[in-house]
DNA sequence: ATGATGACAAGTT
DNA sequence: TAACTTGCCATCA
């Protein structure tokens, strides 16, 4: 399985709308793969979502996604290993004042932005 | 065209 | 209580 390095067909709803939502994400906050899933219009596929957040990885610039502000429901950095660095993520989460202690994003449940919530 | 896989999640057993 | 099974959409072989 690899990334769909050219911007063919593949943007297309799903990971459209992915993309969006998670460049809605404030800064600061962190949101998980269920939430955009469940925002998206219930079960649309967790999967998926990761899925296109490696998608989205080589994007860059005013466009760029904000994939490190998502992680799973526990709050773990699972895609920490797609970056360009191991730590790249949690660097980025930092630089923001969002602690991560062992690949867990500290006070989670306080950081967490629900989509369907904060945009109903 | 079919089967398998993927940065997950929730419900059941 | 912990572990197992199924669902979801899109892409690759």
């Amino acid at each position: 399985m690899q990334t769909p390095k050219e911007p063919t067909e593949a943007h297309r709803n799903f990971f459209r709308d992915v993309h969006e939502v998670v460049r809605l994400v404030p800064r600061g906050r962190v949101t998980t793969y269920g939430a955009i899933a469940h925002y998206l219009g219930a079960r649309h596929g967790a999967r998926m979502v990761g899925w296109a957040m490696m998608a989205a990885h080589p994007t860059v610039g005013p466009e760029a996604i904000p994939a490190y502000r998502v992680v799973n429901r526990l709050g773990l950095l699972t895609g920490r290993l797609h970056f360009a660095t191991p730590t790249a993520m949690q660097e980025f989460l930092e630089a923001e004042g969002i602690p991560v202690v062992d690949d867990q994003v500290q006070d989670f449940k306080t950081r967490f932005w629900d989509p369907s919530v904060e945009l109903g």
